[in-house]
DNA sequence: GTCGAAGATGATGAGTTCGTCAGATCGGCG
DNA sequence: CGCCGATCTGACGAACTCATCATCTTCGAC
């Protein structure tokens, strides 16, 4: 099992117990681990908890059949994977090599903020002046956008394309999202904090001063 | 004016007619560029394409009032700003650093593969063997978090909080869905492709072998 | 094979979303 | 002041989305 391991240049290290193991990764944090149930001191969830109270560091869970819910518990406690008894160390080297590849594409969380507005575009959700805004997929679409390119202003041309990706199509169909955006917003078009009109151009989002 | 951005500690080059410009910034790309409509050779427009043609770097537009219009063909032509003239060094420099803010915030696109799978997670879109996947939100995020997970099990529980964020829910909602999804996917549970059912345990998202 | 639990899937109806229309307002110009 | 085009916004109906229900199928233990 080690041998196929160092075949795949990966450095092993291994401890009898679980907290020899919370010893070891709290002090040289490895780049993943693979959790044996049944050890001598700890419950297999007690040691998982233990682990990710210390660390994110990914953690496959070998677990012997007829454990389905066992299993359920550790995925849910945190486990990043999970192998069933007895396994080869083929088995075991393609799944580190899957949770090594996922932990190193963590997503990068993308905020705007522009004034008092923040965008999460990854989590599709936006918030005021601290409190969650509720917008339909256009609203957030167009509000992203904006965010995206907060002083500068953008042509309705533009967002027909960008935003609603079509080519043809009617203005006024913007117009009416952007009056929807700005009721949510908390302001009107007579008087704008963050959406301006910039008439005979278009409209450009930007911090009330 | 060029005090004024030297003061702000951009190193400023100047050319004289649009070909030394496109000369220039294709020698030696600038971080940006504005462009002074009105050159004795090209029209900002021409200009504009021209620069488009070689580089994406950041052109701001600097225009004389009345001309609406012209602007708005210039933002649409790939333009980043505009500034009407007159305009003080102060304003100048601010668009500047606004436009330079933006352009090394470049957003990455994020792109999740799994066989023939391809799930564009910024811009919402799906793909499979290269024909697009009309798909609902929860649909999405469903297929984007199993995508993200790629050829690990994926519980119920997990779905429920992360994709449906809810502490609470019935499994069942998850069942139809995943069933929806598979239609699309053009699979059925009794024979799948790429989203697989592990009983006890929850689903998995894996490509075809 | 039988049985119970887990999972799959068709149907349904409430709620949401969105493009269009129509009338009201606004801004600039003479 | 009066006009005109640009913009705003309320209303509405068609389409879409989704949780729930009901029924059927599959799996695995015995």
């Amino acid at each position: 099992m080690i041998r196929e391991l160092d075949r795949r240049q990966h450095a092993v290290r291994s401890a009898g117990c679980a907290l020899d193991a919370l010893r070891e990764i709290a002090q040289r944090p490895p780049d993943a681990v693979v959790l044996d149930l049944g050890l001598p001191d700890l419950d297999g969830s007690e040691a998982l908890r233990m682990i990710r109270g210390i660390s994110d560091v990914p953690v496959i869970v070998a677990t012997a059949r007829d454990d389905e819910a066992e299993i359920v518990r550790l995925l849910e406690a945190g486990a990043d994977d999970y192998l069933v008894k007895p396994f080869s160390g083929d088995h075991l080297g393609a799944r580190l090599d899957a949770v090594l590849r996922r932990a190193r594409s963590a997503p990068v969380p993308q905020l705007l903020f522009v004034g008092g507005l923040v965008v999460d575009v990854s989590r599709r959700e936006a918030g005021l002046d601290g409190s969650p805004l509720s917008l339909t997929r256009r609203e957030f679409d167009l509000l992203a956008y904006l965010a995206a390119r907060a002083d500068r202003v953008v042509t309705r041309k533009e967002l027909l394309s960008e935003v609603w990706r079509q080519a043809y199509g009617d203005d006024q169909t913007i117009d009416v999202h952007l009056s929807w955006l700005r009721r949510k917003l908390g302001e009107s078009a007579s008087s704008p904090r963050y959406l301006h009109t910039v008439r005979g151009v278009g409209v450009m989002l930007s911090a009330p001063r």
